[in-house]
DNA sequence: TGCATCCCTCACATGGATGTGAAGGATGCG
DNA sequence: CGCATCCTTCACATCCATGTGAGGGATGCA
């Protein structure tokens, strides 16, 4: 019955919504990646917002990301236009801006790579009567 | 002395020539990514073609692939043209298709999160001055 | 010949993401 | 009430890429 569309859910609704462990979602929080409120319980209350947030974390996970570069990132990210300065240390700017040259290392090299697969796969699919 | 633009080298200019431990050279070897052929010594022989392939190998890595399928997708990406159709049985063509797809995943994740850095970055570094 | 430097194999260690389960408290339904 | 189902913490286990070092053979130079 509880409307499907409430502001905060349990570790238990979040993890089926992204498809992730429970365990995980602890541990994603341990590593400071997100940061439930707790009910009086003392049970976990996720906004609804983390299921984004989430699977955006799996992503850069999924793409090689370590739990504390994605820290690093996800702040930046937050905020569409309200930027916040405070935080905007030398070292940070450094550590974003190495950070997006590996990225665009690894995009360049997976695409390079997928595109081969997808040139065989096409290959194989096409002309395959050819064998 | 040894003419730097030999056919064969040993374990050690390879791993200079890619910044690779020799112990990973081993490794991707026993995962099977890699097959050098062996001196009289018992020495590892490695052929030139296999700078690029260890630098192949390395970006996949760092771009989140384990070995298991680097191993699977490399084979495509040898023949440029020379498509062997031998062994493309319809369940390595799923799993390749299926890979294909993971890594357009994850090229889109990246390239997102890199523009929001990027974007970011942009932000910090033009308008600063009102901070 | 001795010594440095490469190579070999074997094997245990580490760090990060994840699996799994125990032991127990909270909630809610019959 | 009893029982199922969710939640909590704690802790050990696994997989994979990588580090590290021991013990020993090969090569080559002084």
């Amino acid at each position: 019955m509880r409307g499907w569309g409430d502001e905060h859910m349990r570790i238990g609704e979040l993890s089926e919504r992204t498809g992730t462990p429970r365990r995980l979602l602890r541990y994603y929080e341990e590593q400071g990646l997100i940061l439930p409120d707790r009910c009086a319980n003392g049970y976990r209350s996720y906004d609804e917002r983390l299921v984004d947030r989430v699977l955006q974390i799996r992503g850069l996970l999924d793409a090689g990301l370590p739990t504390r570069i994605i820290k690093q990132i996800l702040p930046c990210l937050d905020k569409p236009r309200l930027i916040h300065f405070s935080d905007a240390t030398p070292e940070m700017v450094a550590t974003l801006e190495n950070e997006r040259d590996r990225m665009t290392r690894r995009i360049e090299c997976l695409t390079r790579n997928r595109d081969a697969i997808s040139e065989y796969l096409d290959a194989v699919l096409n002309n395959h009567a050819t064998s």
